[in-house]
DNA sequence: GACACCTGGTTCAACTTTTAAACAATAACT
DNA sequence: AGTTATTGTTTAAAAGTTGAACCAGGTGTC
C-alpha cells in the first residue's frame, strides 16, 4: 500500500504541535521543579489524587489516568512517598491493591504551588485562545486519546473514576 | 493579586491535552524505537536535516528549531554519528561551528521508516480532524510557541532556516 | 591591537528516569 | 481444584537529562 502522506496544512499542523508540546512540557517541567521541586508527572500524580473521592485511588486507576506504565507510577509514588506527599494504604477488598493516599502535607504543597502553575499554563495556552479555540483544542485531544486507547476502550478522564469498578466496592 | 483559575471548559481541554500527548509521546517513542530503533527527538533530528538545504545544519540552529537544549542536541547526535546516520563537518566560515551532515545511510533509514511514522501520526491524529480542525490545531500551537518563545523572539521554524543568519555566509 | 565580553559547542559527573522482565500475591474463571 | 489473569513491586541495565565548567573562536570597544 502507497503511504498516505501528509498534506502542506497537515505538515505545517504537525511541526507546530511537536514544537508546541516540547517547548510546553519543558516550561511545566522546569516552572514546577523550582516552585515545588518535582517534574510535572509528578505535580500531575498529586493534583490528580487531590480531586479524587477521599483523595485516594489505586495505583492502576492512577496510571491509567495519567497514561503511564505501573513501573513508572512505582518509581514516582516512591519518590512523592518519601517525601511526604503521598502515603500509600492497603486495599481492603483487593489484597493485591495499594492505594496512593494524598497527604495534607501533600495537598498544602499543592495548594502552594497550584497559582503559580495555572498561571504558567495560562499564560503558554488559554490567555490566548478564544472560547471556540478551547472547545476544539479538546475535541482534538480527546479523538487522539480515543484513537490511541486501542478503540474498544472506554475514555478514561478523572471525572471517569469515581464511578469506575476499582474505586470502592460499593456494589 | 488574586490567581485566575481555569474555566472548567479550559480545565477540561487541559487535561485531554495532558493526556493526549502523554500517550501520543508514548506511541511515537514506541513506533519509531521499534521500526527504527530511535525514540521520537532523534527521529526528528533526522527529519530536519533531511529538509534542510544540503541536508546540513548547524547545531546551534538544529536545537533551535528542536526546542532542545544545545547540550541535549550534542548527546543525541552523538549517538546518531555512531550510528552512522549523521555525520559532523567543521563550518569553515565560523570556525566555532559544527554542522550535522545526514547521511545517505540516515537518509536511507529516513525513507525506510517514514511510512510507518507517518501512518503513525495519521491514525493518531489527523485521520479524525477536518480540515478546520487542523488549521486551528496549528494555530493554537503556533500560538503557545509564540507565548513561550519569549516575546522577542521570532518564530523559528525549519522553513526559516535556509534563509538564517548562520546557515551560510551567502552575505 | 589589546582588552573584555559574547557565542558555539562539547565535556563531565551526578542524577533521574525509563524500561522490560521477572516475581509474589491474590482474584477470577472453568 | 486448577488454570489463567491482574495487581503492584522489584531488579538491573541502559538511556537520557541537567547544569556547570570549559575551550576555542568571534565581536566590539577604546
Amino acid at each position: 500500500m502507497t503511504t498516505r502522506w501528509l498534506s502542506p496544512e497537515e505538515q505545517r499542523a504537525w511541526r507546530a504541535y511537536i514544537a508546541a508540546s516540547a517547548l510546553l512540557e519543558d516550561t511545566l517541567d522546569r516552572q514546577l521543579q523550582q516552585e515545588a521541586g518535582l517534574p510535572h508527572l509528578y505535580y500531575s500524580v498529586l493534583a490528580t489524587l487531590s480531586e479524587a473521592p477521599d483523595r485516594r485511588l489505586r495505583m492502576t486507576d492512577l496510571a491509567e489516568v495519567l497514561k503511564i506504565t505501573r513501573s513508572r507510577l512505582t518509581y514516582a509514588v516512591a519518590r512523592l512517598e518519601k517525601d511526604g506527599a503521598v502515603r500509600r494504604e492497603d486495599c481492603t477488598w483487593d489484597k493485591r491493591g495499594s492505594i496512593a493516599v494524598l497527604t495534607d502535607d501533600g495537598m498544602a504543597l499543592l495548594e502552594r504551588t497550584a497559582p503559580g502553575h495555572v498561571e504558567t499554563v495560562r499564560r503558554a495556552v488559554f490567555d490566548h485562545l478564544d472560547r471556540e479555540q478551547v472547545e476544539q483544542l479538546e475535541r482534538i485531544c480527546t479523538g487522539i486519546t480515543k484513537a490511541l486507547q486501542g478503540d474498544g476502550a472506554e475514555a478514561v478522564t478523572a471525572d471517569d473514576l469515581p464511578w469506575r469498578r476499582r474505586s470502592c466496592p460499593s456494589s
